[in-house]
DNA sequence: TTGTAAGCGTTATCAC
DNA sequence: GTGATAACGCTTACAA
């Protein structure tokens, strides 16, 4: 490896002089910048960052820790991370969690150890262990897509709870009354809030206590199970409303499956747009997210907190939904 | 900042002493370790990677640069690079370049500058620049999904002539003979050996100038584009072959909007399976990549080279494809 | 079993 | 304008 000190050598002058030209501080001669820099070219040198880091205390780095960089939400939050740290010069660490706590403190612990600037995080389980750690460690951070309850910490999240209000009550003015939520795990936030906004547009219309509210995992799999249960179920309800993309897919597969007809004989509604990318004919009924917004305003956020560590009073940015409506739903059938 | 010698001071013992508890290394008299063991716990000691790297020349990171985390193709993979990395007690820094060649080579030089123990590369627009930036600086790298044409160095790829090759054979069999392939750019590899894989196909079915090669993005506005085009041409193909999953997605959105039938009036094959995950119903016949596989494979491959640097051989690994027939092939329309 | 000194590649500080 | 020195946090080699 040739170092600052091979370079100086070279161009006959000392150590300071080679930095001075790679940091363009200080004064210099423009003789000796030529020969320094000649010397650089001839050797090939490329700066250790990793000295510099441990000078500066600073490694232009910080992390992404999320649960599952498989599904496209996260994917498209990553993309917005990236291209907004990418922005400021700051480098990012990927890692995924697959919703284990265990895997997440291992994580944290490494990127402690790489002393990473500060990290963004999509807490396992909503839990608060990673967060408290952090919070210990005095490492900055930001909370993506989840909070924690009863913690208030800088956090970025979609407005689930309203989100899901409206995909309810879009439901209920089709005509609904027997309306299933899929839910993902209980103690997820995301699932909490949007069982809440399902719970106010039932309320407000009457309906609260026929509201059926089914707990399971984030995946295909899950939903196509909870949507066998709910049709077993009596009084088997009119319209499905996926707490996520992946549980309503699981969902449409069980009710291809069953030989229901979408939204003749049974609607469907889910939270995350599945980017249109991904389809021929998109024809869900959702509540948008804005995943890129999310990354970019969550890295914003935490760049900031960089830039000027006074501590100031925690942030909470609530990112808007929006309601698109299309094939999915439609009146319930005819009795 | 809590240090080394902080714990030293506190336990009444000198810096080494605790390195070694640390460590595991050397001998210990449990005594000391213990006292040692405690001050860390009561101090919060957390060792310093990067003064660790600094000394032993090793940061067990590594980074994967891709094109586009947002294809579901590559999200795949990188979970694979992740996973396996993280068996072997490997970090991952991962770098998007849109198929850009200056940021691909802005990302390098920050990456080097961490020094990062090696890469996994997919080199936009199948470039040597990248590469060779590499071999100069000697960071181990292996290319993952393209290669570089006339340098062989470390890569893991899938077999797309044959895959290729395979695809238009079933078209072939079904009787097809105006098969239109939709490609991506020019110079990128992966497109070059699927364009070899289908005009063998064609040459073998004495079909040969008959061939009809469109290039483009990699991208669905391109696949929707190219669509537009072959099918205004004369003669009009009866089959279409997106050398990648957007690419046939955008086919697809084009054909419906023109009222094709697919299959009935046009039979429509893929490169890439959209993981089943996003899909109701996967209807596209396609040959599949492994993702994950070239991920994991590759990540393996450079791990054994950081392990035992000595220079071999380069490897060049191919991985099969696999050919699915859905529904999106059928016999071509009667005259 | 434990400690001392030197060095990994940088840069801030203060001389010259 | 430029250079010597010390320091960032850690570990290897050698002493004690």
């Amino acid at each position: 490896m040739v170092t600052i000190a091979d370079v100086a050598k070279r161009a006959g002058v000392s150590k300071m002089t080679v930095s001075r030209v790679i940091n363009n501080s200080g004064y210099i001669s423009q003789k000796t910048r030529e020969r320094v820099e000649q010397a650089i070219d001839e050797l090939g040198y490329v700066p250790n960052s990793l000295a510099r880091s441990l000078r500066f205390k600073t490694t232009a780095t910080i992390a992404l820790i999320l649960t599952d960089i498989t599904n496209p939400f996260f994917t498209t939050v990553a993309r917005g991370v990236e291209d907004t740290a990418r922005e400021h010069g700051f480098s990012v660490m990927f890692c995924n969690t697959d919703e284990s706590e265990d895997v997440e403190a291992q994580y944290l612990n490494v990127l402690i150890q790489k002393q990473v600037d500060g990290l963004l995080l999509v807490p396992a389980c909503s839990s608060a262990r990673a967060a408290t750690l952090l919070q210990e460690r005095h490492v900055p951070f930001v909370l993506l897509d989840r909070y924690i309850p009863g913690m208030t910490v800088d956090n970025v999240r979609s407005d689930s709870e309203q989100g899901a209000y409206e995909l309810v009550q879009h439901l209920v003015q089709l005509g609904h009354r027997d309306i299933a939520l899929l839910g993902g795990p209980p103690q997820i936030t995301t699932t909490i809030d949007r069982v809440t906004g399902y719970l106010r547009a039932l309320e407000e219309a009457g309906l609260r206590d026929r509201a059926i509210v089914c707990h399971g995992g984030y995946t295909q799999e899950s939903g196509y199970r909870m949507t066998k249960e709910v049709l077993a179920a009596d009084p088997r309800p009119t319209a499905l409303f996926g707490v996520n993309n992946f549980i309503a897919i699981g969902a449409l597969r069980a009710l291809r499956e069953a030989q229901y007809q979408v939204p003749d004989d049974i609607s469907v509604v889910a939270f995350d747009d599945l980017s249109s990318a991904f389809l021929i004919e998109p024809f869900l009924t959702v509540s948008n997210q804005s995943p890129y917004e999310m990354g970019k305003v969550g890295t914003s956020l935490l760049l900031a907190r960089l830039a000027n560590p006074e501590p100031t009073t925690p942030q909470e940015i609530m990112l808007p939904t929006q309601l698109i409506v299309r094939k999915s739903s439609g009146p319930p059938p005819a009795k």
